[in-house]
DNA sequence: AACTATACGGAGACAACCTCCGGTTCTACA
DNA sequence: TGTAGAACCGGAGGTTGTCTCCGTATAGTT
């Protein structure tokens, strides 16, 4: 790769980054472009289409998560530490409005690769916490996922209440229904 | 109103509701005026944007929602009335792609008005189940509603996998933590 | 310094949304 | 029934955003 190709690819990702944390995913590719200084047709050959370049802004930022799965291993209760990990997931979907969309379609592309790697980084907690018997054994990593990706895009869409996520996560968590039945 | 202008209108609402079902809520505006035998102008004259139509095609299909409501609340579970309650509302939801995203947004404008209708719809159930006991009392009738569209929004991510949907809730309504919590 | 593979960048094709207004059609009233 | 004009029709075209194509510029090599 060229010295002048790869400082537009990584000036690019970053200003995607930035670009979607102010104005969210859909903002407008050329305006990347010209925030990097680089011709709408330099993004393109870089990334392909707007999911390429998603794709290659959020890869990065699983290494956080990856290692926040390791280090909440060492925490007490298997159960709470999945929660905590699921939550950070979710923290950082949000931050991005429209990676969680992504993130749950992910059926084929490149965004696909950050699907796995959640799945891979969160595997060992979900296990973890099902072998201690908290965790419904029918609960996959997949749908947890999901889940999680459901509710952040939820309060995507109601930005004036901010306890939204908190609200149905809480609700999702301990189940709809009294957890009276026999306690 | 003359009786062509109503004849447009109805005519494109009903090709409106089509389009959705069998496109999604994306399909081209233009595409339903072509099909409705109308200009595209006709089409934004009695719809101002996308979101009226999609409105005015769902506000129909509420009736049918608030009369089940009705019938269930002869249910002898209240719990179990509620939830097939909200069932019906993703099955519906589901039946147009798209159409959750904006019950879930609905902030303002006439989406709005379904999302009310909606609460009233399903308000006396979540009361009969609350009583029961069976419900927690801190779940609003907003909450359930939001949890049930983004649920349905991540079955619409995953069309190849029919029970997303009804994994994804039974979690949600059980809870991820195992019942056995004292059980 | 010359050469070539690689990269740049913007003009422009395409698609969808939405607006505007000249032309047409319906309806009310004489 | 004929007419006036209010209401409506419809598509041309402005606007915005995505993505492609290819002539031009440049980094790296010999």
């Amino acid at each position: 790769m060229r010295a002048d190709a790869q400082r537009n690819y990584d000036r690019l990702l970053e200003e995607a980054r930035q670009a979607f944390i102010v104005h969210g995913t859909d903002v407008a590719l050329e305006d990347i472009a010209k925030h990097a200084g680089v011709g709408i047709g330099t993004l393109y050959r870089h990334f392909p289409d707007r999911t390429a370049l998603m794709s290659a802004v959020f890869v990065r930022e699983l290494d956080s998560l990856t290692d926040r799965a390791q280090l909440l291993m060492a925490e007490e209760d298997p159960a709470q530490a999945l929660f905590a990990w699921l939550k950070a997931v979710a923290v950082h979907s949000g931050a991005y409005r429209g990676m969680s969309a992504q993130i749950m379609a992910a059926g084929d592309g490149e965004m696909l690769q950050c699907k796995t790697r959640l799945h891979q980084a969160g595997g060992a907690l979900l296990t973890r916490a099902k072998e201690s018997g908290a965790i419904r054994p029918d609960a996959g990593m997949g749908d947890l996922l999901k889940l999680t990706s459901a509710l952040v895009l939820a309060a995507e869409k109601n930005p004036e209440d901010r306890d939204t996520f908190d609200r149905l996560w809480n609700l999702a968590i301990n189940g709809i229904l009294t957890p009276a039945r026999g306690a």
